[in-house]
DNA sequence: CTGAAAGCGCTAACAG
DNA sequence: CTGTTAGCGCTTTCAG
C-alpha cells in the first residue's frame, strides 16, 4: 500500500466498506496523523481560509458578524482571516491582492467605499466565491448579503415622525457605501412623504464612535434645534451619545436618538438605544454558507440574500 | 539565470547592487510575478500567519486588542487568524492543534482556563513562538505579556475605600485564570489592609456582558446592601450596569462601580464608566514584535512583559 | 481497486 | 555569484 491509497481512503475516495480503508484510518489514527493543510493547498491551488474584509473591526456589528462568521465557518472546517483595511480604496485593493495570493477559500468584504461595474467584474474574474455585505449594482457576478437598509431607513422615518419631531438630521458615513446611502433614501423619502414642512439636515462623517462624536458636536454647534437624530449605525450613535452627554444634552427629552444594527451593546448604552435590528448571526451564516457551497461546486452563479429589518424600541427616543 | 536566483534576487539573498538582481526585480514587476506563499509555506515549514485564540472575539477589549494585533501584523508582514474558542478546555486544544496544523508562524493565546506547568512545556515543545495574554507560573518556557493586574486590583480596593465604601463585591471570571485571580487578590489584599471591618462578597460567573448581568441580579438579590462592586473587566462592568439600570438601581447613587481594561466604550456606558486602564495597543503591539523577531530567529528565550496600568475616573462611582 | 510517477511553487544544499 | 538537484506533503492522472 502506498500513500496515494492512504491519500484517497483518507478523502473518502474509496468504498466505505473496504477492507483497506478501514486500516488506513486505523493506522493515521493509531500513528496520530495529521495532514499538512499547506501541502494540500499547494496542490489543489486553494486553502479552507476565508477571509474577512472589513474597515475596522471594533465597529461593534462587525464585531458580532466575525464572532457568528468564525463560528459557522470552523464548523464548516473552514478558518478565518481578519483583515482591517481602514477606509483607503488602495489598501483595501492590496488586502484583496493579498487574500488572492493566500489562495483563500472565499471572501466576505465591507468594500467603503465601493467599487463600481468593472471593479466587480475584475472581482468576479479571479474565480474566487466573494460575498459582498451590500446590495450590488443590477447583474453584478459576486454573491451579496445584507438587510433591508431602505425599510430600516423608512421605519425611523416613520417613527420619528410620528413622535411628533419635525427637525431632524442624519448621521452617516460616505454615501458612496450602498447600505448607508439606502439608510438615507428610505429615511428621507419617508419623512418627505409624511410630513413634507419638515427640516432634514444630513451630515456626513467617519461611520465609527468618533465619527459619531464629531457629527453630533457639530449638530449642536450648527443646528441646535434638531431633535431628532438618526444615526446610520450604532457606532455612530455610540460616538453621538458621548458627544450629547458630554454637552450636556440629555436624552432622551432634549433629543431622540436612533441608531441602526442592534449591536449587543445597544442595549447597555445611556439610555438603551432605540436602533433597527438586523440579524447579525443570521447574515454571517449566509455568508459562510454561500462560500462554502461554492467551494464544494455546489454552487456556481452569484446568490444575492436580503434579510429584513424591524424597529427595537428602548429608551433613547420620546414624543415631543 | 534560473528560478533559484530568481529566489535569491527576490529574497535579498544577493547582492544589493548586483545586475541580475535588477534584472529579476524588473522582470519580476514586468510579469506582475506575486509569490506563492504557500509553495514557500510548504518548504519552510511555517507561515507568516499569527494565529490569536481568545474565548469570545465580542468581549471588548479582545476586539481591541485584535485591531491592534492585525494592524502591527501586517505591517510585519503577517496575517491574522482568529478563533474564538469558548471557555470549552477541549475546543481550545483542538484549536491550538489545528494552528499547529497549518505552521502558523506565532500564536497569541489568551487560555481560559489557563494550563498547568507540564502544558505549558508541551505547548513550548511544539517549537512555534507562543504569547500568553496573563501571568505565567515561574520558569514558563512561553513568553507572556500583560498588565499590572494586581497593582490594578489593589487601586481599586485603595479608591473605593477612599470614597467610604464598606459593603463591597467583586464580579469576576473563573479565579483560574491568572489575571483574574491577580485581580482579586490585589482587591481583596487592599481591602483588608485598609478597612479590616470590610464586608467583601465575591462573585464568579461568565466573564462577559451577560455573567456580569447576571451577577449583578444575584446581588441585588443576596447582598443588596452592597455600595461597592468592582467587575474584573468593562464587559462584566457593562453587563452589571444594564442589570443595575433594569433594576431601577442608580449608578453611582446607589451603587459605585469600576470596571478593568479601559476599552473605547468604557467612555459611552451610562453612567461613563470608572475603569482601570491597560494599554492595549501596546499589548497588541508587544506581543505581534516578539512573535517577529522569533520568526526571524533574532530572539530565543521567552521574553515576559508586563505593562503598567492607571484608573481613570469618570462618573459611576461616588463617596458615601 | 491500487501502485507508480508527476508536479503544485518554492527554497536550500551543494557544486561549479 | 550562479546553476543543478532534491524535496517540502499532498493529490491526481495514468497504467496495471
Amino acid at each position: 500500500m502506498d500513500i496515494s491509497t492512504a491519500s484517497r481512503a483518507l478523502n473518502g475516495r474509496i468504498g466505505p466498506r473496504s477492507k483497506v480503508r478501514e486500516r488506513v484510518l486505523e493506522a493515521a489514527r493509531r500513528l496520530n496523523y495529521r495532514p499538512n493543510p499547506l501541502g494540500r493547498a499547494l496542490v489543489l491551488g486553494r486553502t479552507r481560509t476565508i477571509g474577512l474584509l472589513v474597515s475596522d473591526i471594533r465597529n461593534p456589528f462587525m464585531t458580532d458578524l466575525a464572532r457568528a462568521v468564525e463560528e459557522t465557518a470552523h464548523q464548516a472546517g473552514f478558518d478565518l482571516l481578519l483583515c482591517n483595511s481602514g477606509l483607503d480604496r488602495d489598501k483595501q485593493m492590496q488586502y484583496f491582492s493579498a487574500l488572492l495570493d493566500k489562495r483563500v477559500g472565499g471572501l466576505i468584504l465591507n468594500f467603503v467605499p465601493p467599487l463600481d461595474r468593472a471593479q466587480h467584474q475584475q472581482i468576479a474574474a479571479s474565480g474566487i466565491p466573494v460575498v459582498l455585505l451590500s446590495p450590488a449594482p443590477r447583474g453584478s457576478p459576486l454573491s451579496t448579503v445584507c438587510c433591508e437598509n431602505l425599510r430600516g431607513g423608512e421605519l425611523v422615518g416613520e417613527y420619528l415622525i410620528r413622535l411628533g419631531h419635525r427637525r431632524l438630521a442624519h448621521l452617516t458615513g460616505s454615501l458612496a457605501h450602498p447600505n448607508f446611502a439606502a439608510r438615507w433614501r428610505g429615511f428621507r423619502r419617508t419623512v418627505r412623504t409624511l410630513a413634507p414642512e419638515c427640516q432634514l439636515v444630513l451630515l456626513r462623517g467617519m461611520h465609527d464612535f468618533q465619527g459619531g462624536y464629531a457629527m453630533a458636536q457639530g449638530l449642536l454647534r450648527h443646528h441646535p434645534h434638531v431633535t431628532g437624530v438618526f444615526a446610520a449605525n450604532d457606532a455612530i450613535a455610540f460616538g453621538a451619545l458621548a458627544a450629547f452627554h458630554a454637552a450636556g444634552v440629555k436624552i432622551p427629552d432634549d433629543v431622540s436618538l436612533v441608531g441602526f444594527d442592534d449591536v449587543e451593546l445597544a442595549s447597555i448604552a445611556h439610555p438603551p438605544l432605540t436602533t433597527v435590528h438586523q440579524p447579525v448571526a443570521e447574515i454571517g451564516r449566509a455568508a459562510v454558507e454561500i462560500i462554502s457551497r461554492h467551494w464544494h461546486n455546489a454552487l456556481s452563479a452569484p446568490v444575492h440574500l436580503r434579510f429584513s429589518v424591524s424597529l427595537v424600541e428602548r429608551d433613547s427616543c420620546r414624543a415631543i
